[in-house]
Order: structure tokens, then sequence, then C-alpha cells
DNA sequence: ATTATCTATAGATCTATAGATAATGC
DNA sequence: ATTATCTATAGATCTATAGATAATGC
């Protein structure tokens, strides 16, 4: 379905430097972006957080723009992988749902570089997450629908409105309004939303997480070089 | 309650041409930041738009951050007027709700700048929407939840989703996911989020809307200068 | 030999401020 | 005389590119 049909991996030993600076620029760029806003934050202290030279930025992306793009696709697609898992895992609909909402708010609060970058970004891209995400909820949302589990009677609208909710609680944690249990209220918020009644959305929203593995965000630590060393003496 | 309560008017003559000046560039600043994002909008483009002098910026705000300050506080005292005069209009709680959403997801259609705005900016600066536009819905919901109307177990939770819905379904419409109706389908969603069953929240959200004054966003025609002349033969 | 990275730089902004100009009130 | 606006500018970025350096494969 998605580009995971590829070739497993393609072990060129030349080329891993390059992906590799090429992730350390995609990193610095959601740690900078998170916290200053994609407008604020230039490609200058992009290559400088990376530890890349500036030039290099331009073997990589040719603007601010299109590297904001690639945080975005690495959001969406690790998040998608959870959700995939969750899918394969869990029989009722209801219940992967729920589980990818709770993994998601979970997430944004382990990982704050990317829940900022999430409520920053996700309502003025629609390219981007509504999209990538979007249609993975659309899928699970039909599924649900298609099994009776759901009761829909405004698909966008409703999906939309999940959507909003859900980055509106990782916002709200993210801020301290809403404290360890917000991934539970989320995903009890959207099933509600989707129909179940509450006490039956609160419960399946409760239910054991199974365990799933989630991908390393950080880069690796540059190889010692001369220039790691300059910069990191200052 | 809120600044509201001062002079009714100052005709102070000479610092007429003061607040229209801060009135332009306020304006600026919302169309620039709308479309671009706040980061990206420079004080030099907002001067110019505004037809403004650079200097003057700084008689008014202190730097960019403090414009956007302002065009918030703009969004949520218009917001905020119109749902008092719903609340003075209605009775039912849920009506109440339904027409000030209703009149939010309107607003962001015919005026895109503050839709714009408002989804750039409300998720991440929980200060400003959060404790605007959240303080008044948490009122709404509280007399509605007092009066039996509303069934919220979830009370913060519940709200942040209102709020997060609102804000996905206005970022839908201004991308064209959905269409016309868009203010009364976000109205039902968000009476169901409280509780309402479908059928009623939807028969709530399409009650006829009283029609009440909107104001004015675009700044006063600068009266002729010969600064006018020059910036607009360009 | 090839490829990607780093260094250096020119040109284009952008910010914040100082001083000059214009408009109003006394 | 007072006040706000406009004009001009110094200093600090920032972007995009060209050329030099380093690392790898043959």
């Amino acid at each position: 379905m998605s580009a995971r049909g590829a070739k497993p991996a393609r072990p060129d030993r030349g080329a891993r430097r390059r992906l590799e600076t090429r992730a350390r620029l995609v990193w610095a760029a959601r740690e900078l972006m998170a916290r200053k806003g994609v407008g604020a934050t230039s490609i200058q202290e992009i290559t400088d957080t990376a530890d890349v030279g500036f030039g290099s930025f331009y073997n990589h992306f040719a603007s601010k723009e299109a590297i904001a793009g690639a945080v975005m696709e690495q959001a969406i697609e690790s998040f998608g992988d959870a959700a995939d898992r969750f899918a394969e895992t869990i029989d009722d609909p209801a219940e992967v749902l729920a589980a990818s909402v709770r993994h998601a708010v979970m997430r944004a609060a382990s990982d704050e570089a990317w829940g900022w970058f999430l409520i920053r970004t996700a309502l003025a891209r629609g390219d981007g997450l509504r999209r990538g995400l979007g249609r993975r909820l659309a899928h699970d949302v039909g599924t649900g629908a298609k099994a009776g589990r759901f009761k829909v009677d405004d698909l966008v609208g409703t999906m939309l409105a999940a959507g909003g909710a859900i980055l509106a609680i990782i916002a709200g944690r993210l801020q301290g309004e809403i404290g360890d249990d917000a991934p539970e209220r989320a995903a009890a918020v959207v099933l509600k939303l989707l129909g179940l009644p509450a006490r039956e959305a609160s419960q399946v929203a409760n239910r054991p997480l199974p365990a799933i593995a989630v991908p390393e965000t950080s880069p690796a630590p540059r190889r010692s070089t001369a220039r790691g060393r300059r910069a990191s003496q200052h």
C-alpha cells in the first residue's frame, strides 16, 4: 500500500552517510519547527542544530517548505505504521480506532517535538495530515460503520471533528490542561462521536493496549569528527 | 467583565489617527499572517501592506509577537460579542451553543483571513484562544449541563474536543472538503459530543438563526495623501 | 573518479533606532 | 509645543550558490 513495499534495505555503504545527513536535517527541522513554528525557523538554524554544513542542506532539500513536508511525511508514516499494527492485532473496529487514538496522544506527550509539530501544522496543511491520517481514519471508520459498530450520519463532518478533537486534546496535554489519562479520554470522546454509548465508549477506550514497537526519533550520534569536536566545544 | 466597561468612546480628535494607524497595522498583520503564518510574516511586509511608515510600527507594538497577540484578541473579542448576543436572544442553552458554533464557522468562511489565522494559531497559542473562547464555551456548556440539557462526564476532555472539532471543520471548509452547510454540521457534531441524541442535535442545529450585526474587518480607506498616491501608482 | 560534504561569499532582506517632517492643540 | 508619523540607516541575519575538501569505489 505505502512505500513500504520497496526493497527491505539497500546496504550501499557510501549512501548511508547521505541518509544519515538527511535524517539529521529532518530531525533538527522537527525540533526547531515544533518549538518556533515553520516560518520562524531558518535553514541556517537547521544546519547548525543538525551539525551539518550549511550548503549540504541543498543537497537534500530545495527549500524550507520541502523539509517541512519531509517532517510531516515522517510523522504520518510512523503513526500509520502503529495504526497498521493495531489493525492486525485487534478484532473490534472500535478498539482498533481507540488504540490508534491513544497511541497518537501518548506519543505526542512523550515526544513533544512530534506533538508540537503536529498541532502547529496539521490543520493548516490539509494536504499532508488530512490526506495521510485522514485517509487511514476514514478507512477505520468505514470498516466499523459497515460492521455496524459505528453509527455515523455525517461521515465527512464526523471525521473532521474526530481529527480536530484529537489534535486539541494533544494540545491540551502539551499545555498541561489535561493529565496522564488524556489518551483514554481522547479515545472515549472519539468513540462517542462515532455513536457508541458513553458507557461503552469509556469501557472500550480503557481496554489493555497491546505493546507495539515505537521507532526512535533522535538522530544517531555523529561519529566523532574534527567538526563535531569543534562545534561541541564552543 | 471585559474591557467593554470602559468609557463608550473617547472623541479625542487627534488620537483618532493613532487608532486608525493601529487598526491598519492589525488588519494588515491578520491578512499576512493568515496567508503565510506568523513566523513567515515580516514587520516590513506589515507596514507596507498597511501603507504605514516602517518606524510607526514601533509606536504601537514592540514586536511581531505583540501584534500577533493583538490580532488574536480582536478575533476573540468579536466572536465573544456575537456569542453574547445569542445568549441574550435565545433561551435553550443547546440552541445558544449551536448558534455560536454556526456563527464561528460562517464567519471563517466569509472572512477567510479570520479563519486561516484561527486555524494557524488557535491550537498552538493556548493562552489566547483557549482562555478566550474556551472560557466562554465552558460557561455555555456549564449552563446547559446544569439545566440538564447536556450530559457530559469528562468536561475538560469534551470541551477540548469540541473546540478542536470546530477548528477542524473550519479548516475543512477553507480547504473545500465540506460545503455551505458546514456551520450546521459543525453545530450538530458538537451537540452530539455534549450528549444530545443525533436526531435532536441535528434538529437544534438547523433552527432559524437570529440575525446579529457583524463588525467590519477591513480598515477604513486611507484618506488621500501624497504617500498614498505614491504607493498606489507604483 | 565520483560523490557528498564543508567553507566562503554576494546580494537581499529585516530589525530597531535616530532624526526629520507633518499635523494638531493651545 | 506636543505628538505621531515618515525617512534613512547601521548592524545583523538569511538564502542560494560556487568552489574546495574529504571520503569512498574501482
